[in-house]
DNA sequence: TATTGTTATACTCTATAACTATA
DNA sequence: TATAGTTATAGAGTATAACAATA
């Protein structure tokens, strides 16, 4: 439990910290938004999956995602095959061209945060990363115990999770 | 210098935080979205200022302040005063309303990051605030750095950067 | 001529609701 | 009936460019 004015600090910091992901936004490919960026990074992440598990991941709503993954399919960065337990689904899964352009991805980040942060150390990028995970997580078991038990009340208590990896997932919708 | 996957990871790690910053925004008030808190605090933070430094303090372009700023004096949360030194500019103040709206964010903000965050020591939430107040100040010092050295910005694509904008902006604060 | 700010236009991202196909 | 996914529509946010008024 922080301080009243540790809270209020956070929010800033949150509503301030979109300027650096436009900033990051801007070197990616002509074709390709951030959104469409995160698609393909979670399907390599996480492999072959359907739409619903997608949303959840992105932990936006099912139609923007659909419009998404049109957006990397019609680009030949993903395949959308039929899922043959159930024809109401579709599978998708990274083609080698989306694996090609990952790679891409993966360089141009590397080399701009490298740039932004030369003089971060390992260990403060690791730290980051782990409270920003821990920070998602927060959000996300307090939205999955709002939405499972909307009448509830909003104790942590009870942690009937069925998701496979807490740590990726990202919270909201 | 951090490791590559660290840098691939922060990148992941960024693109997902806007769904914890989207729940954030859902508890304003109806006729308050993100930006406009967003301007009345950074008023209440830096004082009275003009358009210009607002747009750089919130890291957008001037046009994009213009229509928030626009937002907030329609409801009568701020003043735009002539500037005496300058007609061509306008001073930009808090009223008393928009003072009294903003005690009510901090209360909305608090609460509900109470409840987010019951099981985060103060600690771990100072540790996060200065980390992401760092990451902001690295890219913004970057981008300054970058526009007095264009020749040597390799971030882009070949995007037109027709940017003859002189304002640096830097990440919001 | 350059700068401050506004407005017009377009693009990205998201949510809700209506719709289809299947379970 | 319920669920998986798509599409239509609306709203918030941002960038670029053209413009007005002033420096």
């Amino acid at each position: 439990m922080a301080a009243q004015s540790q809270y209020e600090e956070l929010a800033r910091q949150l509503s301030a910290i979109g300027a650096v992901k436009r900033e990051m936004g801007r070197i990616l490919p002509q074709d390709c938004p951030p959104a469409s960026a995160g698609v393909l990074t979670l399907l390599d992440r996480h492999g072959e999956m359907r739409m619903g598990q997608l949303a959840e991941l992105l932990a936006i709503d099912m139609s923007v995602t659909s419009r998404h993954v049109a957006h990397v399919a019609e680009r030949g960065w993903i395949e959308r095959q039929p899922d043959p337990a159930d024809k109401r689904s579709r599978l998708l899964r990274l083609t080698p061209s989306g694996r090609e352009l990952l790679r891409e991805l993966a360089e141009r980040y590397t080399q701009s945060l490298a740039r932004y942060l030369d003089d971060w150390s390992d260990a403060d990028v690791g730290r980051l990363n782990e409270l920003l995970a821990r920070l998602r997580t927060s959000f996300g078991d307090c939205r999955t115990r709002a939405h499972h038990d909307a009448h509830h009340d909003t104790r942590r208590d009870a942690r009937h999770d069925t998701r496979h990896d807490s740590t990726t997932r990202t919270p909201a919708g």
